[in-house]
DNA sequence: ATCATACTGGACACAATGTCCAGAATGCCG
DNA sequence: CGGCATTCTGGACATTGTGTCCAGTATGAT
């Protein structure tokens, strides 16, 4: 796997590389397809032209690819994100540009990773909260301020169901009707908005 | 299953009603311990003491039970909703404080059904952006204002991750900058905030 | 008490997982 | 170039889970 090189210089057999590369890119191929639960390492084999004992070579499972896939990608947004952060003037989050730049240029790959997690119960859950939020912003007239509408609805919604998973599994003592108090607030007005009305 | 009474109402057999909740109990029960992927329709049934041929009469595969679920507490917190919407005052959402008190109510249940969805995926790409919005909150002393630091974590990473999956997955014609300006007013500002700065 | 209906447990075919091995192929390096 | 270490391969195997089917038994409805 490793080779030690004369000059000490430890470098990755092309045979390892090529096929890792090879079992990366079948996994990213086929998640749009069928999505990541469907997809058996039969399939990513089949698809990579690898053998499937070759497969449990590199990784343990199927997880583990994934795992590292997104490592590998995640090591290249780091290093847009580091060299754009100088000219990020007082916005309030620096993190966020490069990621939707990012995004943005790999728009197949976060495609794969983000889109439905073929864990339906979330997804479920999730559309039911956009439809409450959607109905709720339809007679505000948000549209108005230039916001696109959709916008807002998977802003807040994606707000809300993070809220409300953390309040459930962390043991904060609040009670439910000061965190829809909090929440509300934040959907209002935002980090900014001070405290109370 | 169903049975036709002699004054026309559908009512469902003793055993149908009792063998389906012992399986939802089953469930529920289960996931907390290894995750959703992680439980068997053999585990359920052992759990629930109910023969896995049963299990096949009444749901087609581990999914429908969990949809099945799902359908009979939600329609439980319908009936909250409605009950409860009365009183709401000029708030901005309607639909979040009855979900807040039935998730409270309901911990356990909530728990088990929006916890780690055993979709890694998911749950590595989230905690990391929740790392970046906690490191920039930490130098703005959001907790001066009453708004536990925390709490704005969860939502404004929720919201980022629910933007960025959506911008990727949508066909909007929405540039990188202009989608990060628009969450950055929705952050800052809240739905309240009118156009710009 | 009768009888329709639901539960049971075991057998079956099938699909996917993860391990192992001996032989063929291939990149590394002297 | 040529020897050699390492990787790839394909097939066999044990194991686990799935979903279907059935004949026999239990139980609730009326």
């Amino acid at each position: 796997m490793k080779i030690e090189r004369t000059d000490g210089t430890n470098t990755i057999d092309r045979r390892v590389a090529r096929t890792r590369a090879l079992l990366q890119d079948a996994l990213i191929a086929l998640i749009p397809e069928r999505g990541y639960a469907a997809v058996s390492v039969d399939d990513i084999c089949r698809q990579a032209n690898v053998g499937r004992s070759t497969f449990y070579t590199h990784y343990a499972d199927k997880d583990a690819l994934r795992s590292a896939t997104m490592e590998v990608h995640l090591r290249s947004l780091n290093r847009r994100h580091v060299s754009a952060s100088r000219e990020t003037g007082n916005r309030l989050f620096k993190f966020s540009l490069p990621m939707f730049e990012h995004a943005h240029a790999f728009r197949s790959l976060h495609h794969a990773l983000l889109a439905s997690s073929g864990d339906t119960i979330h997804d479920e859950f999730r559309e039911r909260i956009r439809r409450a939020v959607r109905a709720e912003l339809a007679e505000k007239r948000i549209g108005d301020t230039g916001m696109p509408v959709e916008f807002a609805v998977q802003f807040i919604a994606g707000a809300f169901f993070a809220v409300l998973a953390w309040l459930v599994a962390a043991d904060t003592n609040l009670s439910p009707a000061q965190g829809d108090e909090l929440f509300q607030r934040m959907a209002e007005k935002g980090i900014g908005g001070g405290r109370g009305p």
